[in-house]
DNA sequence: CGGGATTTTGACCCAACTCAACGAGGGTGG
DNA sequence: CCACCCTCGTTGAGTTGGGTCAAAATCCCG
């Protein structure tokens, strides 16, 4: 269990602990020398939180929401994926599909315009919030600061908060209070992700 | 073993193979719908070359040398991947590894400039060249296009040439006939690249 | 009802992009 | 061996998307 803001590691912690996401949203960040952090993933219920083959952790790992977690401790795991094959390959299933995730992101920041990156994140923010649903959910609440999602698709605050006004003006999402999101006109929105 | 140029798979095609770099390079390359090309990844040997868990893959793999690979069978692997669980545990290692690789590529394209990117791509190129040396090596052969380097590092081909040009004025490197690199000042560079 | 954090908005600026021209290999075929 | 072509790289001039700086507005929480 964590709540909104406590980390559940630290990057340079020793690295004892890993978890499955069972319920909210972690985010991965970098903090280079400058100081300045860098978020490089989200982890979404069902993913894996940890860090693997290092003695010490290179991200941070911060909850978003409060968040519920299935925690391991690091010895504890490898040995179990010595004696079950099994868990072996649904945790590399998951690093996979992280990978998979961090290419995309990365092909969207190196390349895509403010707008297209911000059209994109909320696509895959609606995506993510309908559990098995088919189509995307229409309103979802929006768990990061500016600033988070500045750092996440490497713009700054300012942008985004332009970005949001701008889509707004011209009726693709309308902000509720707090940092609910609705989004009017889905087909277009995906449209200027590209 | 591939030639240079030529495609290892191609994104889309049914995913029936893979492999281990034995020697040379690959790259791993995205297009999006509006057809520019993006690259997302470089493979180094001993790396890992194919998708996993998809019917199709989504990146073309590329050869920018001439490659000798060690090829399997996609069905082939998994059967190996039941039977031996040490296969299991070096892909896991291996993907996660190159997903470690591919959030350093996107925190710093996600924030740093055009001289900190591509001092920090010469740099890990220079450490990429040296086999188990400990300090990189002084000069190496720069095996992409600067159209290939931008790609990479999300910036424009006259970005990463007047860079180039600019470092070598700099006295950083020197560039030797065809596409050689000589790194004069490897601690600046370094101290560059941030 | 304060007071800090977050967000929005505006004005300005610059790093990197675009467009364009030119130069330098390196094949290929005559 | 030369003429041609085609890709790759360099360089320059001009533009702009998004960054920076600053200030006002809003929100949240005790």
């Amino acid at each position: 269990m964590l709540s909104r803001g406590e980390t559940f590691f630290a990057a340079g912690a020793e690295n004892a602990l890993s978890a499955t996401l069972i319920k909210g949203l972690l985010k991965v960040s970098a903090v280079d020398r400058d100081g300045s952090e860098h978020i490089v993933a989200l982890i979404h219920p069902a993913g894996f939180a940890g860090e693997l083959f290092t003695p010490s952790a290179q991200h941070d790992f911060v909850a978003l929401t409060d968040c519920e977690l299935c925690v391991f401790p690091r010895a504890q795991y490898e040995a179990a994926l010595q004696r079950f094959p099994a868990l072996g390959q649904a945790l590399l299933r998951r690093s996979w599909e992280a990978l998979m995730e961090s290419r995309d992101l990365l092909a969207a920041v190196g390349g895509r315009t403010s707008s297209q990156r911000i059209a994109g994140f909320l696509v895959s923010l609606a995506r993510a919030a309908n559990d098995s649903e088919c189509h995307p959910a229409i309103e979802f609440d929006l768990v990061l600061t500016r600033g988070e999602i500045a750092s996440l698709l490497g713009l700054t605050i300012e942008t985004v908060s332009r970005q949001f006004t701008k889509f707004e003006k011209d009726g693709l999402i309308r902000r509720r209070a707090a940092r609910g999101i609705l989004i009017e006109d889905p087909i277009r929105l995906a449209g200027l992700a590209a």
